[in-house]
DNA sequence: AAAATATATGTTATATTATAACATAACAAA
DNA sequence: TTTGTTATGTTATAATATAACATATATTTT
């Protein structure tokens, strides 16, 4: 067994949350100028709102932060935003929450699988091979071929657990 | 590696799909009758709807009929159903489709890993240990403690990518 | 640089999904 | 049969998301 690739780890209390922010925000404007895309300082600031924290925001959220930076922000401007920056792999969709986090591993094409802790509600995110070829010969076995999978795993965090206890919260 | 335990497999065209509901809906009574809970002519109805068909059920499908048969009928009345079907594990949600399917073996509780084809819509529930152990391992390495998962795998079924040409569709 | 094209955003309206709050009805227990 | 409990009816609204078309900005071609 592999070990686990782990795209977006639960961080410490004493991480520097904008160093995630700046790095995520760097990366973005490298992958789309080298794939030759636009990020726009529309699509630039969402992101940017979106990786405010590594709790999933909801697209009402982000609208409202919007309206009060942009006259004429509408939900359509942050759901195209959202669009562009899923489809470029910036940001995911969880699905269970109705709610989007920033993608710790934009410039390559992965699965992943998310760790939700219904604690602090920061949520990590993996891409483990071998929990995708389990699940891919399981489908086959069942004749199904897969496109795309949804995990999804909620829980509680090794910080919220008191597991690291000089490091209480996420 | 033990066998898939396949709870709701991808059914051939030759299945008679009353006997699914039927069946269904009698696992129901019984398991309600025996946890001392009521399975309300409203509920039993909501359920047969959800029995249907192997595609998930929007809720406002559910509520389109229901309008033709109980006056009075509102969002509520759907909404509440469900709720009681999914606690009672009759019914799971479908996360990434807002849409509602039956299970098949709802006497007892389980993990699910529903596999969804976008062709033909229908939906396959398995529950398979393997997948959930590996799973359940990925996340104790993080320190993560798994209270539910969430796991819907999006692709195309045997019937449609033809594997069973005898028997085509879904 | 000007015109033409393509892409992105603004704007208004509406669709879809889900819940809150309180009233009434049906059922179960005492 | 009265009392309490659970389920349903009813009205209203919240939360999430998309359609359709107008305008603006960026890019390419002339
Ligand atoms: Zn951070
Ligand atoms: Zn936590
Ligand atoms: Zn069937
Ligand atoms: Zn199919």
């Amino acid at each position: 067994m592999r070990k686990t690739n782990v795209i977006t780890p639960f961080k410490k209390l004493s991480h520097v949350h904008q160093q995630c922010a700046d790095s995520a925000l760097s990366v973005a404007e490298e992958t789309c100028n080298s794939r030759g895309v636009r990020l726009t300082k529309l699509r630039r600031r969402v992101l940017e709102l979106v990786w405010s924290s590594h709790e999933p925001i909801k697209a009402y959220d982000i609208l409202d932060i919007l309206r009060n930076e942009r006259s004429g922000s509408a939900p359509p401007t942050v759901y195209r935003a959202l669009e562009f920056l899923q489809d470029e792999g910036m940001v995911h969709k969880i699905e269970s929450l109705n709610s989007y986090v920033g993608c710790g591993a934009p410039a390559h094409n992965h699965a992943s699988q998310f760790l939700i802790c219904h604690s602090c509600g920061a949520v990590a995110e993996m891409d483990d091979i071998d929990i995708r070829n389990l699940i891919a010969d399981k489908a086959a076995d069942m004749g199904f071929k897969i496109d795309k999978e949804i995990i999804e795993v909620k829980g509680i965090c090794s910080q919220c657990s008191g597991e690291y206890s000089s490091d209480k919260k996420c």
